[in-house]
DNA sequence: TCTGGGGTCCTAGGACCC
DNA sequence: TCTGGGGTCCTAGGACCC
C-alpha cells in the first residue's frame, strides 16, 4: 500500500559559530578553547565558539575591551580571514549539493529543497547524514533543522542547536505537537527570522510577545498593521510556505566597498588618496563580477562615539556605465569639497548602483574615447591577480607598502586553502 | 585610543504620462 | 478653461539578514 507522502519539505543547514569553525580547521590547537574572530582592524568579535559564548561574550562586543582578561581566561582571537572562509564555504556547499538541490543563503548557511517525501523516509537519518558528512569532509560542525517552510527549518535548526537532546538534528514535525507549543509559547518573537528589535516592540504594542501569539495572529490584520513581509512570516510560521528564495541570482544588484581606518583621516589631501584606492578596489569587483556601474555613491563618516561627527555623502551619476577604476576614483573625489579639514574621519566608502552585465549589447552604448576602455581595469585587475594584491595601481592606488590608515589584521591566520606559501604543515614526529 | 562590512526587500511619495 | 483617475518609474528611507 503506498504512503503519504509528506509534504514538499525543505532542511536548514548551518554551520555553528562558522568563523571560529573555519579557523579551527587548520588550527587544532583552538579545538575545545574560547576563540573569537574580531572584524576589520580588530574592532570587535564577529564570532565567538561555544566556549566564548559560555564566558559571556556577546557578538559586537569590542576588543579593546575584552584584550585585559585574555590571558586569565584563555580566550584566543583571529582577525578575519575572508579569504579562507569564502573558501572553506564553496566546500560546505559542494557536499551539500550532493544531498538535495541548493540555495545558499548566505556563507555559513543553506536550505536543501527536498521536494515531497514518503512519510517512511527517516528524515532524521537524512539530516544526521548531512551533519557527519560535513564534519567528515570538510571538518566543520553543522545543524540541521528540517520542516516544511523556510522559516520553521530555521526555528528547528536554533532548537537543535539550543537543546542538546537534538544533538544537531531536528525534524519539526517529528516533535510532539504538545511540546512544540509549549516551546513556541516561550519563545519570545525575536527569535524568529526576520523580526527584530523594531518590529519586536511594534508588536509588542499589539499584545503580540510570544512565536505562538505570532503564529496565532490574523494574516490579513498583520498585512494591514505591518506588511507583506510580516504577513508571510505568519503564515510560515502555521506551516504554509510563503517566502520563495531565489537561486543565485547572477550578478548583484549593487556593490559596496567601505572600510575604516585603522587611525582616522583628518585631511581632504589624504582623503583623495584613500578615495582612489578604494575607487580601484571596487573597480576590481566590478571586473570579477562582469559588470559596469552607472550611479556611484560616495560617503565618508566620523565614528559614531566622536564628539564632532559628520557623515557626508554624495551621489555622482556616470556618463556612461563603466568599470574604469579611473573614472570612479575621479568620481569618488567630487565629494571632498564637502568634508571638513581637520575632522576626524573614521571610514569612507563607495556605493555602486544601476549595475549591469559588462559584455551586454547596449543598442545606444555612447561612443567612447580608446583610454575609458574596459582595458584598464582588467589589465590592473590581472597584474594583481597573479602578482599579488597592490603591485600595481594608478596614482595613489599604486603605494605599497600601504599607508597609515590601512586596515589592521594583527591576528590573521594563514590562507590555508588559496595558496600554496601558506599550506598548513603537518609534522610527523 | 580602540565599536564591521556587505547585502536585500518593501513602502511611500513625487514626477510624469495618457 | 477646467477637471479626473490610473499607471509607471524613480528615489529615499526603513527594516531586516548574516
Amino acid at each position: 500500500m503506498p504512503t503519504e507522502p509528506h509534504p514538499a519539505l525543505v532542511a536548514h543547514v548551518d554551520v555553528n559559530s562558522a568563523y571560529a569553525s573555519f579557523e579551527r580547521v587548520f588550527d587544532p590547537s583552538l579545538e575545545g578553547v574560547p576563540t573569537v574572530v574580531l572584524s576589520n582592524n580588530d574592532g570587535c568579535v564577529v564570532a565567538a565558539s561555544k566556549e566564548a559564548k559560555a564566558l559571556g561574550i556577546p557578538l559586537g562586543e569590542p576588543w579593546f575591551k575584552l584584550q585585559p582578561r585574555a590571558a586569565m581566561t584563555g580566550l584566543q582571537a583571529r582577525s578575519s580571514n575572508y579569504e579562507l572562509y569564502g573558501d572553506m564555504s564553496r566546500r560546505v556547499m559542494e557536499v551539500l549539493e550532493r544531498f538535495a538541490p541548493t540555495l545558499q543563503y548566505s556563507i555559513d548557511e543553506a536550505f536543501l529543497l527536498l521536494g515531497p517525501r514518503s512519510a517512511e523516509t527517516d528524515l532524521a537519518a537524512f539530516g544526521r547524514e548531512v551533519k557527519d558528512t560535513l564534519r567528515r569532509l570538510v571538518g566543520v560542525p553543522v545543524c540541521v533543522g528540517i520542516a516544511r517552510t523556510f522559516t520553521l527549518a530555521k526555528l528547528a535548526n536554533r532548537t537543535a542547536k539550543k537543546l542538546p537532546v537534538f544533538d544537531g538534528v531536528c525534524v519539526w514535525d517529528s516533535t510532539r505537537p504538545e511540546w512544540r507549543d509549549a516551546l513556541l509559547a516561550r519563545l519570545p518573537v525575536s527569535e524568529v527570522w526576520s523580526i527584530a528589535s523594531r518590529l519586536e516592540r511594534r508588536l509588542a504594542a499589539q499584545g503580540i510577545t510570544t512565536v505562538a501569539q505570532l503564529r496565532a495572529a490574523d494574516p490579513v490584520a498583520i498585512r494591514a498593521r505591518f506588511n507583506v513581509v510580516v504577513m508571510r512570516t505568519v503564515l510560515e510560521l502555521a506551516g504554509t510556505p510563503a517566502i520563495t528564495l531565489e537561486e543565485e541570482r547572477i550578478g548583484k544588484e549593487q556593490l559596496i566597498f567601505s572600510r575604516s581606518f585603522s587611525e582616522p583621516v583628518t585631511s581632504r589631501e589624504g582623503m583623495r588618496q584613500v578615495l582612489s584606492v578604494y575607487g580601484q578596489q571596487a573597480a576590481a569587483r566590478l571586473v570579477r563580477h562582469h559588470q559596469k556601474a552607472k550611479l556611484l555613491t560616495v560617503f565618508a563618516g566620523t565614528s559614531h562615539f566622536a564628539a564632532q561627527r559628520d557623515f557626508p555623502n554624495m551621489l555622482v551619476p556616470l556618463a556612461a556605465p563603466t568599470s574604469d577604476p579611473v573614472v570612479l576614483a575621479k568620481a569618488a573625489g567630487r565629494i571632498l569639497p564637502l568634508l571638513h579639514e581637520g575632522t576626524r574621519y573614521a571610514r569612507a566608502g563607495i556605493m555602486l548602483t544601476d549595475l549591469r552585465p559588462a559584455d551586454g549589447q547596449c543598442a545606444f552604448e555612447p561612443f567612447r574615447f580608446r583610454h575609458e576602455d574596459e582595458g584598464i581595469a582588467e589589465l590592473v585587475d590581472q597584474v594583481n591577480r597573479k602578482l599579488g594584491g597592490g603591485s600595481v595601481g594608478l596614482g595613489h592606488g599604486g603605494l605599497r607598502p600601504g599607508p597609515q590608515w590601512q586596515m589592521k589584521r594583527q591576528k590573521l591566520s594563514p590562507r590555508a586553502t588559496t595558496h600554496w606559501d601558506e599550506l598548513a604543515l603537518v609534522k610527523a614526529g
